[in-house]
DNA sequence: ATAATATAGTTGTTAAGACAACTGAGGTGA
DNA sequence: TCACCTCAGTTGTCTTAACAACTATATTAT
């Protein structure tokens, strides 16, 4: 059967996840925090107060990921965890100031790479492609 | 600043990468073989006598990665090292028939799974995406 | 020819992703 | 009430990705 490796949409998929991964991890290695990192401290900026289990499908990652990324926030003293009132079983996280002090660091660098790597390509296009990622991922869901 | 994690393209493609990479190794679960270790084998199908800096450049991996993959290989006995001609610190990777005979199961998933995962996507808008990935690598790169 | 540099491969560490298995609390139905 | 099942979080294991540092061989420049 027919099949190109370097042609292949799951490959370039990778490369290009990997590449751009890395990169954002580098622009924020100075702050000392991981893209998936940055992934939860973006839902708290949103809406603090959420819990493991709420944070662990609104960045698509399962439990224990979730959980071992919260520890890596909580050591750098970047969030807190608080009983949750009505679930003893859970807790909520919560932002400490320097939690919410990143903020103004790390987004400017995320969209300044973003820019960076769309250099080029028209609006339209790139909203086409997204829609289009998240029609594959919808199809294997 | 404005950004929102949810629509942002490195989120999207992190998370549509993650599910489909994750498929695949699901499929190939049978034949104990990764994503990774199949770019390996690909590379190899097409050309034998390989060394392992070739194979990093071909899968886009460094070199610590792309010996541990092979490690994994060697121990599934689908490849051999063989001394290198010439270099005397290098080797050559060759496929033992069992991981030959790998080719023939494998390929057909892989591309059941991109079927199924670009099903409903024109071929043109498929094409056109794939080059915008490549182009993202490249602007990045 | 030899010293300096570059390259191939290897090993160790940290972070992540998937999965299985576990603990403990919440909810349900007999 | 109590047994059963569910669910939140946790822990352990395996594979991968990036990076630093190391060994040994190859290349180069003097």
């Amino acid at each position: 059967m027919d099949f190109k490796l370097e042609d292949s949409l799951g490959f370039i998929l990778s490369k290009t996840n990997t590449k751009l991964k890395n990169k954002l991890f580098q622009r924020f290695s100075e702050y000392n925090v991981t893209p998936e990192q940055w992934s939860v401290l973006n839902c708290l900026w949103t809406q603090e107060g959420l819990t493991p289990k709420e944070l662990a499908d609104m960045i698509f990652k399962d439990k224990p990921n979730t959980n071992r990324i919260l520890e890596k926030l909580e050591t750098k003293e970047l969030i807190v965890r608080k009983p949750h009132p009505v679930d003893r079983r859970s807790y909520q996280v919560f932002l400490t100031n320097r939690g919410w002090a990143l903020k103004e660091e790390l987004v400017p660098k995320a969209v300044e790479l973003l820019e960076e790597a769309t250099k080029g390509i028209e609006q339209q296009k790139l909203a086409e492609m997204i829609k289009l990622l998240n029609q594959i991922y919808d199809n294997i869901s």
